[in-house]
RNA sequence: GCGCCCGUAGCUCAGCUGGAUAGAGCGUCUGACUACGAAUCAGAAGGUCGCAGGUUCGAAUCCUGUCGGGCGUACCA
């Protein structure tokens, strides 16, 4: 359809040069309301009326003529009150469409692309927040590859960090625990430390001389080789896998993990600061409020200082974060060691250290980088951005782009099924922020593991004489369809008020419905081999012999083909434009509406009882090329294909 | 105060760099399983696109103002 359109717009364009004012510009492809209209549409008469001051509708009638003798084009006429509408030679089209399946149209633009997403604290367990920034993520990850693109995933780890500090500060000081006495803990360790978190929280701000402790901590932490670090190293670790483990579970997974204590331990803020010194970047305050911070000011907003190191001379995570830029876009002249963590399918993880190795390997260095972070640090992540500025890095801070999304907030009906209390105050809103610090949430763990059993007694409903294992597997597979569905039919600027009846729905705009309409046309491929013979070689040489003909389907039969063979081969322009737009609500909607035309199709044109071998085998390969486009689309959301469910 | 975001059907939300009669899902009501699987489908009801101006051949979409809501504006991240 791209190169369709593009190959329309370069023949009218040369073919109306010498006679119109016109502009590649006007010359936009647009779809029309109603496919009976026509398939594509031009605007340009209204734009050129404007011009030559002539109706736009005399105009687009002169102009027909000219537009003759387009490949692929059946006819051309005008409609409206100058609209041109192209109807496309529909064989033709199909067949193309057919034959061009699983060869990408679109062509990558990057050397690199590095996106960073997840990037959960290792201090309590994952929520459904994260689940929102790591499946918008992996989704952009998932298209730019499609696209050709070379992806690198990070996931970072802030592993030093006072929310670590402020666990172990819980275990340390008030639970009275020693390193061993932590290791014993059995079972789910991110959820015990969920609660010591919201504990921890609550004591503080009750006894608030326990801040000096916290920041004796902070300091052991960043130093090294004492108990403070060694319990703080231990608890981001075991917290570390258990959110690996979690991500693993809805088909997630990433490239490298690079952690704060690399970037202290490799001193990358020591270089950052000596940058941004000498580039005068940032400034040494001499009175005030910020006396002894070293700040910098915000582009366009005067008066404002953003505090990069404090006056303690220790450095904030904004700091921090603008050396890993830096790093990112291979600008700091110094690079990690890594050491593996774990293989997964084959695949290594690695991790950052700053224990010097043999392990050569080559991370960062990207030329286009995506932070996926939530809206909230829009501030923090325009002040990275200004950083690389200050430094003259101007490509690099346009090639920064900041991925945000609204919050996964909570709703008054979850609250009271959680069982959470809150204020007077908050029980006025219509949501409520997710909040690690007050326990206010709902862990990704539970989510998966409700929609799991959910799934599972559906699946025993409908399929009770399948294995254990079998139904088990299948239940997943749905879980995680209805979870990555719901977190990408939001567009990203949307507050997603979670509820529980929502997400846990199986029914009408949701993950399993897209699932299930797979697992149907699998079911009448796998009933036309068993009773037929008929596998993927016979629908090779039928696409191949060519001799498919449209005129054996009555004519509403063949409105109805058209509708949905052409809605389907716009895949690839709407995985484009969820990519630009970093919209992947669109890529959602474009599936579902593909799913609704399929089941549409399926309640009214039966396959296997068709007597007619002409329609029979068009109704096939219609079938075969939404199967195609599916699997497709489905894979770059992430969710999965089951046979059967 | 300043900055960013949101306001579309009873509810939850789509609606692209302006384009033809504003769309889904849920809920409500009426129908369809002896059928390639009903986690489905067909149909009905439901809208002054917050409000007021402006730009335009054309505005839910762009601009300005205004009202309502959210978030940010930390020597937290």
């Amino acid at each position: 359809m791209i190169k369709l359109k593009k190959y329309i717009k370069e023949n009218i364009k040369e073919k109306l040069k010498n006679e119109y004012p016109i502009e590649p510009s006007m010359l936009e492809i647009t779809y029309t309301p109603q496919l009976k209209m026509g398939d594509l549409a031009l605007t340009f008469p209204f734009q050129l009326s404007k011009k030559m001051n002539r109706k736009p509708r005399d105009l687009a009638l002169e102009v027909i003529p000219f537009l003759s003798s387009l490949e692929g084009v059946e006819k051309i006429n005008v409609a409206g009150p100058g609209y041109i509408n192209i109807f496309l030679n529909r064989k033709k089209f199909f067949s193309r469409q057919l034959q061009s399946l699983n060869k990408s149209s679109l062509v990558p633009e990057e050397e690199k692309i590095i996106i960073e997403h997840t990037n959960i604290n290792p201090n309590k367990a994952a929520h459904i927040g994260h689940l929102r920034n790591a499946v918008l993520g992996d989704t952009l990850g998932q298209c730019l590859k499609y696209k050709g693109e070379k992806v690198e995933i990070q996931n970072y780890i802030d592993d030093t960090g006072v929310q670590v500090v402020d666990v172990a500060f819980g275990f340390m000081d008030m639970e009275k625990k020693s390193l061993e006495d932590i290791k014993k803990i059995k079972g789910k360790f991110d959820y015990y430390c969920w609660d010591l978190y919201t504990r921890v929280f609550s004591f503080l701000e009750k006894n608030p001389q326990a801040e000096k402790r916290r920041s004796e901590i902070l300091k052991q932490i960043e130093e090294g080789n004492n108990p403070e670090a060694e319990i703080a190293s231990y608890i981001s670790n075991r917290i570390l896998k258990a959110h690996l483990r979690t991500m693993q579970r809805i088909g997630i997974s990433y490239d490298i993990l690079p952690r704060e204590s690399s970037i202290i331990g490799l001193k990358f803020w020591k270089k950052a600061f000596y940058l941004l010194k000498e580039k005068k970047a940032i400034y040494l305050v001499n009175d005030g409020m910020n006396k002894g911070c070293w700040v910098m000011k915000l582009e366009k907003e005067d008066e404002k200082e953003k505090i990069i190191v404090r006056s303690d001379r220790t450095v904030t995570y904004v700091g921090k974060d603008i050396a890993y830029q830096l790093w990112k876009f291979g600008l700091l002249e110094k690079d990690f060691y890594y050491e593996p963590l774990f293989k997964e399918n084959g695949k290594t993880i690695w991790i950052t250290t700053h224990t010097p190795n043999t392990h050569s390997l080559q991370f960062g260095k990207g030329s286009l980088v995506y932070n996926v972070i939530d809206t909230r640090q829009s501030y923090l992540q325009k002040i990275v951005v200004q950083g690389l500025k200050s430094l003259k890095y101007l490509v690099q801070a346009q090639k920064s782009i900041h991925f945000s999304y609204e919050m996964v907030a909570l709703s008054q009906k979850s609250l009271k099924e959680l069982n959470l209390t809150i204020s007077d105050e908050d029980k006025e809103r219509n949501f409520l922020e997710v909040s690690g610090r007050k326990g206010l949430g709902v862990k990704a763990d539970d989510l998966i593991d409700r929609l799991e059993e959910k799934a599972l007694s559906e699946v025993n409903k409908r399929n009770p004489e399948l294995a254990s294992e079998q139904k088990a597997e299948i239940a997943h597979k749905i879980a995680c369809g209805a979870l990555r569905y719901f977190m990408l039919k939001f567009a990203r600027n949307s507050i997603i008020v979670f509820d529980f009846e929502d997400a846990l729905s199986f029914e009408g705009e949701t993950g399993p419905y897209l699932q299930y309409t797979l697992v149907r046309i699998n079911s009448i491929f796998r009933n036309l081999k068993e009773r037929e013979g008929f596998d993927e070689k016979t629908i090779f040489t039928l696409i191949s012999s060519n001799e498919i003909s449209l005129d054996v389907l009555s004519e509403s039969e063949l409105v109805d083909f058209w509708d949905i063979v052409f809605h389907a081969s716009q895949f690839e322009e709407e995985i484009l434009h969820s990519i630009r737009s970093l919209e992947f609500s669109h890529l959602a909607k474009f599936s579902f509406n593909l799913c609704q035309k399929f089941n549409a199709y399926y309640h009214k044109y039966s396959i296997l009882s068709e007597k007619n071998i002409g329609i029979k085998n068009i109704r096939i390969l219609t079938i075969y090329y939404i199967q195609e486009v599916l699997k497709c689309v489905f894979s770059l959301m992430g969710i999965p294909q089951p046979e059967r469910m």
